[in-house]
Formats: structure tokens, C-alpha cells, sequence
DNA sequence: CGGACATTTGACGCCCGTCAACATGCGTGG
DNA sequence: CCACGCATGTTGACGGGCGTCAAATGTCCG
């Protein structure tokens, strides 16, 4: 638990509410901290929370019986967690970093929604975006090289955390490897040897452990296996 | 076009509208028939239409730049079709049967769905199993071997098809091998020689070239790697 | 009946997974 | 402060699952 003054601000700055919708979503709005690691919620629990993340990393995965595990997503400041589920989790979420979010109960939040087109919208729009980026993803895991999978990792990365930096651009990357694995469908041993491999031909370079510097975009693009398609 | 009879009866068994809604539904509906391999719409098209499929089959599909291609997903009768699209489509839709659908203009639709909440809900759910679907996919493209994708396959279907038949399950299979190959992140080849060795193993039974029989669920169920972890 | 296409089957090779050893970083306690 | 231990990451050797290429067989429809 912390202040709710973060909080205040976030929801004000994602959702498009005029100040009486606010401070209703607030009034049904708990804060709630992560640990790394620390899991937020396992598949197969009672769905009666949709999440705010308001700082932090965390990711969504799935596992099958005997333990191969797939991250869905990582999820980050202001993404929203749980808006798809219906009566239980499909999945579980843990923290990555230390992480922050706002908790809201189904049960409050649903009749506002009804309440509020623009609300409603919100998410409605949310969710789109999140299935378009699963169907990207399931080209990903279904027909791209390693290559390819790594080079479009690192370009998702910079796009979403793109500030105006010009280049070279610098990329946290606050999961580990086998995160980065689980996430593109690999193996630790081959996510190295190929940023092993991407340093040697200059598309990329580590200051540090966390920390990814982009040195041509253009390559890396090459790289993608996206081509010049369709940049729908 | 056809006679929108069928559209009617369709629309009223789908969705759970009174009367008034049903027929301010009907107004804004149109008849779209399809031949096989036929395109409904491209990658990149403006997205100016929601479809409901009323009959047959389709496959919504994604292409890397250099022609490789993964169908997303197969899309059946009382299915919905980009309803998930903004601006533009990021997918293509192609007929693998003869198809019917029914097409609304989204600029008709969207007033009609502020107006209606049943049919809200009715969309909102569809497009929640939609995303859940989807990442059932990325775990199975991700880390599930060919086995365990045709088997995977095989029971989706028929859990989809399941009309009160009990086993031998009776399964069509409008799809050719590439389809298949296509949807798995696989080649015609492996899913061939899969099939065959399904077969020597007395799982499955192919009467003519589109139906498959399952003769043994259990074991298809334990060859699909799913375990029997959460039915979720 | 014949030709085009889909499917199956076989031979072979490569990408990436597996297994193992080693390096590096980091928190803990002496 | 440094030594130690464990987790994480890197690198190497090797093998297997599935892709590639090719040819045979089956199927559909004109």
C-alpha cells in the first residue's frame, strides 16, 4: 500500500473522465505493491479484480503440465490487467520489478462502465489493441526465425518505451533471459548467442545487464523479418 | 447476396435483442456470399464493416514479408469478423468453404451498440474468448511440439463441432493441409506424416479427405500436452 | 480419361534445444 | 573488506525434431 496521490494523477492522465466519473473510479480503487517476483494472482483464481499498473514491470504467462511456460506479455505503467476475464483467470501475472498498481473490483467497476461511454471506450479500445498485438505475436511464435524473434523483441521495447531519444536508443530490459525466453518461444542458450551474435555485427551493445543500446534501427528492421508491408 | 431469411433467424438465435433492436439490426445488415478462396478483405483495407459469418468457413490470416504465413484462426458459422479493428484491418480474410455472412457498416453499428447494452455485452464476451483463444495459440505456437498441435487441433474442432455424438467422434475438416500446416506454424509435410503416425496409433481415422474421426480422446487429450492442469 | 493439384512418403540437413562447463555478478556473513 | 555461495548469463559440443527438397501416389474435375 501507498499514497493514493500517484494514483489520482494516473488515472486522470489515462482515462478521458470529467472530475465526477474520477472520483468515483477513485472511490472504488485500492493501491496495491509487488515485490519481484511476487505474483499478483495464478491461474484459475476468482476473477474480481481488473488492474491499473501504474509503475513497474510485470508479466503474464501461461504454463502447460509439465512446465513449459510462455509469457503472453510483459505489462508496464498503464497497462491494464484482467479486463478480458470472465469468471476466472486464464492466466497469472507476477512482478518483474518492484511494481505498483491500482486494484478495482469487477463488481464496482462494471455498472461505471455502463455509466460511462468514454470510460467504456477506453477500454473497449484497450482491448483491441491487446488482440491485434496477440496476433502479431502469434506470427511471431509461429513463424519467425530466432533472429527475427530477437530483433522484433528489442524494436517492441524501444517502441513502447520511446521518448524522444534520437539514436543511438536506449532500452531498459528489466526482464532476465529466461523471461526473454519464455517470451519469444526459446531458450536462454539461444537468446544469448544471438545478442552475442547481434553485438558482433553491431545492430546492438549492453552498458549494462538491464540495458540495451539500439545502434541501427535500420538493420534491426532488415532483421524482423516485417518487412516494409504493411506498418498497419 | 441471398435472401436475408436465414440472416433473420440467425440474428435472433445470436444475439439477445427484443424486437426493436432485432429489426434496427436487420435494417443495417447486408448479404455477402463468398467461393472458396475467395477474399472478404485484405491486410490494410479500411475497416469499414463488421461481419457475423452465417455459414461455412474462413481462415483470418497474417504474412511475414517474404510470404510465409500464418492463419490466426478459423472462423466458423455465428462467428464475428473485425470487430477488434480500428482504422484499418491487420489481418486478411479469405473463404475456405462456400460462405455466407452478414455484413453492418460500423458507423451504423457503433450508435446501435451505445444504445443496447445486451448487445454491448454480447460483443464484449465474444471478444474476451476471442483474446483467451488467442493465447491458448501463443502457448501452443510457442512451446507445444507438432504432436501436440495436431492433437490440440483435432480436439478443438471437435469441441466446436461437438453436436451430441458420442465417440467415435465425427470431425470435418474443411481445410487442406496447408491450412492446417498454416494455423500450426508447421509444414504440410510434418502435419502429413503426424497425421500418419495418428493414425498407426489408432487415435484417428480419415473416411474421406475432410472428416477425421477421433477414435480416443483420452489419449488425444494426453498427446495435446494440455494435462489436466486447469480446465479454465 | 487426363492433367493439375493435394497429399503422402522418403532422404537429408539445419536450426535450435539439450547438456555441460565456465564466467560473472551480487548479497551475505565472517 | 573480502571470501564464499548461489543465481544468472555465456559459450561450446552434440543431437534431434522438424524443415527442405524431391518423387511417388492419390484425388478431383473438366
Amino acid at each position: 500500500m501507498q499514497s493514493d496521490a500517484g494514483i489520482e494523477a494516473l488515472l486522470a492522465r489515462q482515462l478521458p473522465l470529467d472530475g465526477e466519473e474520477l472520483s468515483r473510479l477513485q472511490a472504488i480503487a485500492t493501491a496495491v505493491a509487488l515485490v519481484p517476483q511476487q505474483s499478483l494472482f495464478v491461474s484459475g483464481d476468482l476473477a474480481r479484480h481488473v488492474y491499473l499498473v501504474v509503475d513497474g514491470t510485470l508479466r503474464v504467462q501461461k504454463s502447460l503440465a509439465d512446465g513449459r511456460r510462455l509469457v503472453i506479455a510483459f505489462v508496464f505503467g498503464s497497462d491494464f490487467l484482467g479486463l478480458a476475464q470472465e469468471d476466472r483467470y486464464t492466466y497469472g501475472v507476477e512482478a518483474v520489478t518492484p511494481a505498483q498498481l491500482c486494484r478495482f473490483r469487477r463488481q464496482h467497476l462494471e455498472p461505471l462502465l455502463d455509466a460511462c461511454p468514454r470510460l467504456r471506450n477506453r477500454l473497449r479500445r484497450t482491448a483491441s489493441s491487446e488482440l491485434q498485438r496477440a496476433q502479431d505475436r502469434m506470427l511471431l511464435l509461429g513463424r519467425k526465425t530466432a533472429d527475427e524473434r530477437l530483433a522484433s523483441f528489442l524494436l517492441q521495447l524501444a517502441e513502447r518505451h520511446e521518448r524522444a531519444e534520437g539514436p543511438p536508443h536506449v532500452v531498459p530490459l528489466p526482464m532476465n533471459r529466461r523471461d526473454i525466453a519464455d517470451y519469444l518461444g526459446l531458450t536462454t542458450e539461444t537468446v544469448s548467442r544471438t545478442f552475442t551474435q547481434f553485438r558482433a555485427d553491431g545492430l546492438i551493445d549492453f552498458p549494462d545487464a538491464h540495458r540495451a543500446v539500439l545502434l541501427n534501427l535500420e538493420l534491426l528492421r532488415e532483421r524482423s523479418g516485417d518487412g516494409l508491408d504493411l506498418p498497419a
